[in-house]
DNA sequence: TGCAATTCCTAACATTGTTAGAAATTGTAG
DNA sequence: CTACAATTTCTAACAATGTTAGGAATTGCA
């Protein structure tokens, strides 16, 4: 299923390059974190990793591809961090419930992977945004919310409707993350956390009540 | 209440310059819409009203300024199309979903305007978020709310809860809006729009079957 | 030890935001 | 009508940033 490991028949300039290339991923990251995606600029990049800039150029394509990676990175960690709570939930409703939680600390703690996740605060994202961790990342959801609803009795009409309901609860997300992240919620990140909750909670509960998704 | 209109004591000049700040504002919006942000260049909306590039630091301090512009301006239009729908709704339920419906289609329809208030697509916001047009499109949804809770009968607690729900509506048609942007929301506009109404439904339905906000 | 490949850097170029300073225009006083 | 002062507008530059050409330095190996 995983699919992860070569053989490791690496030599050491191979080992080498592929640290290079991360700690080129890690120095861009730590700059976004520090002082925002607008200070993030391709000599400050070089400088931090200690080499001149047309190194990076070896490394990633340009810029944009720097930034794609990170995007798909983002969706690793994101993906990672709910399957987690999921799997740690100690019923399916509390696994949507606590997975509302995770979104929202992942967007504030890791904001920086969130904003070139989705172009927010100045990214120019020319990833298309298909890709397969992001389809992972749905799947996931779509996981969740197929348990739930088994275990409350409601039935899925079909796939297209289970997408739709995983939409709607990513996006009611995705918007209360974003706008806290903008600062454009009165009383921050906090805040924004318990409107999270509620509003999913709001949304179980409304498709209890109508007995199907 | 209004204070719009001052004397028109204005001399050929003055009316000159007045127009062509409005002539940048145009410009600038114009080539966003055709070609998007980050082909929105200083040099670009020079060109377009056939000025040279100083010619514009004269009508704005800078990029910056012209996009905070474009930001207030972008609320004062979502905030009459919003006025004008709830006006014409037939009933305080209907104000809402349709209000939903109509953020939704300011947002393609103007979406060059939808980005500059959110920050989406590259656009670097600098700009305070709590200006007073902002504020007065959080107003005019407090009000359709409100409406709606008298209307069925439904207690609203306090001046915070009241805020809340409408930060909850708001976060889902902004996340539903951007993710349909992003082209993130498969079936795009017209299923996104679709989604919209449907959620904005339930929550109005889980605060009803509540019997207080 | 010397050659060939790789790695890495200095120095440039194009684009874009921004500004200095001069030219051109306009309005006004003699 | 003319000359001066204010305003308007432009040409030309500068700084920052993404990107690349081409050469120097290093490495691996015969």
């Amino acid at each position: 299923m995983l699919g992860i490991a070569d053989p490791p028949t690496l030599t050491r300039r191979e080992r080498e390059k592929i640290q290079l290339r991360q700690a080129i991923l890690d120095a861009t990251q730590d700059i976004a974190a520090k002082e925002g995606w607008q200070a993030v600029t391709t000599r400050k990049v070089a400088d931090k990793i200690e080499y001149s800039l047309p190194t990076l150029y070896e490394y990633f394509e340009n810029k944009a591809a720097l930034l794609a990676e990170l995007n798909r990175e983002g969706y690793r960690q994101l993906l990672a961090v709910l399957q987690h709570t999921r799997k740690s939930a100690p019923s399916p409703t509390r696994a949507i419930l606590d997975g509302a939680q995770a979104y929202c600390n992942f967007a504030w703690q890791r904001r920086e992977l969130y904003e070139v996740m989705h172009g927010l605060s100045g990214v120019v994202l020319e990833t298309d945004s298909y890709h397969a961790e992001a389809q992972a990342l749905t799947n996931e959801a779509q996981t969740a919310l197929e348990d739930w609803a088994r275990s409350e009795g409601i039935q899925v009409q079909n796939a297209t409707s289970l997408n739709d309901a995983v939409q709607i609860l990513r996006a009611l997300l995705h918007g209360i993350a974003s706008l806290a992240i903008a600062k454009q919620i009165a009383g921050g990140k906090k805040v924004a956390a318990a409107l999270a909750l509620r509003a999913t909670a709001d949304q179980l509960n409304a498709w209890k009540t109508n007995g199907k998704i």
